[in-house]
DNA sequence: CATGAATGAGGATTCATTCAT
DNA sequence: GATGAATGAATCCTCATTCAT
């Protein structure tokens, strides 16, 4: 039907395209009424319409939908690593770390749902493959982290020992763990008492985070 | 059979007794499989065969799964407040915040589980009487916390002004949930490296704790 | 325990009036179940908690479900026959019809509820044990009815030819029939207008009912 | 495939018609089963058995159970109201009367069946919607009925009073519940002896059939 | 590619019936 | 006799998945 050569590739490559663009619609999709609803809640049929496509459709994209759970928790992991390597100074993690809180996790653009961290975690008390990649990541997280705060001050880090620096990368992620949880819990805490909080801890951990006075 | 009067007192407790102790069979069973499975994807019939009953027994004792669902909830919240009434120094504190990470999730005697902490957590985002529920006794906690931590030091309190004791309750309690979440995620966690990362908070929110040198 | 004899015979007695006395006591809670609720959806423990005593108990008396509703629909027949055979005069006759819409169904003591009559109706068409009992008293009402209306005026009767009273009989007999449906269909139809379409039929089969001005 | 426009819309017609003839096969297996065992006893399973379709299909037909006594139910009554629409003359009538009694209830094109008349009517006692339903379509029924026994000889009526007008509808109705309960509990009457019956009465509320001699 | 009708296993729940006490 | 706890089959309904079109 298409010449060989060039335009055969470039065939391929404009279905591989769209392929991608599927998938990625379906998981928008998945996304959404996995946070309104849990991922066993939310049917099939359910994401089908979100997603303004067929039921069987969705199949030829996915092998199932624990697939697509997958897939929405190794995103989830990639935003929430991508996040940490841009972090660059105490400013910028004092920021991240509030913005989470604030975050609409409704809003289908929000990509580190409260609610998905929670059923994920959840979720990998029980499945043994989830679990190994959520650790995997994680660990690529507190290594980064560590690795941040063990840098010198030359060079964008913290000048920690490397010990020290793997024990405050820890406390870091139990505090932004501390805070989807309470998130979930909570949503209509006190910014401000929150924020003090979190500045408390923070300071402890990585010291004073230098003019932050009004936001 | 058996006399009148006293004798009758003591046949209705009996039945009590036996439905009381019926409901705690049926609440053990069904934290197993809930920790195992989730709340969804535990089915009555696991938690019957596991209560080692029928499926229409559980029934008796309780209406739907849902009021199982709320009695385990409940029952979380209500030891995660008395533990925290319990504590009376920042030893305690330290000491029942490792005991959080240590304790086996398959226990059924764990009766603090972290599966089931995100278990609950997720669901709150969504079943609003849950929700409710849980907000009350959170802010509960975190009015006992607070008040401890503003008690004078005679009254085995810290000292604190009222408005900083909120906040810093508020900074133990992201603690706790960040330490439940990261169980679930990552139970091999290294413990010394934890406890130094728990340390560290707990020292910036309460002040040192003293003579904690070796446990 | 007791002595022979006499004596034993007064015991077997005993217990079998008592024996009587609960069967009556469980049909009246069945039937009051049955009208609310119909012969399906009316279960053992309603019935058991209605009668005040326990489901297990029943089974001592009825060997199962379907043997109260056969109770309880022999009873009915036997109401229905027991008025027919009290009819003496037009007068009773028009009286007892109308009465027969009047009742209320949900009054434990009314003994010919149109409910039951539809519900037992439509039991004849699927159970034959059960269609044949009601085609046998159905049967004798009717002859009843034939006898009564061929009889000499002499004797209390209207002096109709065999056949034509058998039609009327039959005439009398969908008159009521149509009654009961109307009622469970109707509850609220306007009497008088009920009265005078009665009325018109009556008169048009066994005569005008003489003296009947005001009620 | 199919050019879009004209083609589309044959498309979509397509599948509405298919939708109405799936939600026929349903009722049409419905009907079935619930004349054999009634709305209570008759199992989705068995319907969906009877229909030859999986049980889950009928849900995308029907939102549950009640939804399918309903459409059952309204069709039954439209059925009913269409008939006596139809009647223009007391020949009409006569014939229609009988006709109801005669037809067999087990044909699943019989669309006025004598154990659905109960069950409806039985059914009528209990659910609320039901009730009003039948009590609408009732009183529409009884209304035509009237009109056309109020109307003059030159418009085809009877040219009875209003007021009279309506006791004989109301008299009429009576006596097709009546046939319809009788039918169900003794469906082998004589039916010399039944037409003899109607006729009496018929004749008493709309005045003598003419030329009705053999049928 | 895309649809959405169809399947059927599985889930929560009810209820007639039994039986140890 | 009497109780009511216990059973388990049966019911309604949902939903992941498949497949003819």
């Amino acid at each position: 039907m298409s010449a060989p050569g060039v335009e055969n590739r470039g065939d391929l490559s404009k279905a591989e395209i769209r392929k991608q663009l599927q998938r990625k619609r379906i998981l928008a999709a998945a996304m959404y009424c996995f946070v309104k609803r849990g991922f066993h809640a939310a049917s099939m049929a359910t994401i089908a319409k979100t997603a303004k496509m067929s039921p069987g459709l969705i199949y030829r994209y996915f092998d199932n939908k624990n697939a697509i759970i997958f897939a929405i928790i190794a995103s989830q992991l990639e935003i929430a690593e991508s996040r940490v390597c841009a972090m660059r100074s105490a400013r910028d993690l004092n920021a991240a770390i509030i913005e989470y809180f604030m975050a609409d996790d409704n809003d289908p653009d929000n990509t580190a749902s409260a609610p998905l961290f929670l059923e994920m975690s959840a979720e990998s008390t029980r499945d043994p493959e989830i679990a190994r990649e959520i650790r995997r990541m994680d660990t690529a997280v507190r290594i980064e982290l560590a690795d941040w705060l063990s840098r010198s001050r030359d060079e964008g880090g913290l000048g920690f020992p490397v010990e020290v620096a793997r024990e405050r990368a820890l406390a870091l992620v139990l505090l932004v763990d501390g805070l989807k949880a309470r998130k979930a819990r909570e949503p209509g805490l006190d910014i401000s008492c929150l924020r003090n909080a979190v500045e408390t801890i923070i300071t402890a951990v990585i010291g004073p985070i230098e003019g932050d006075g009004v936001d």
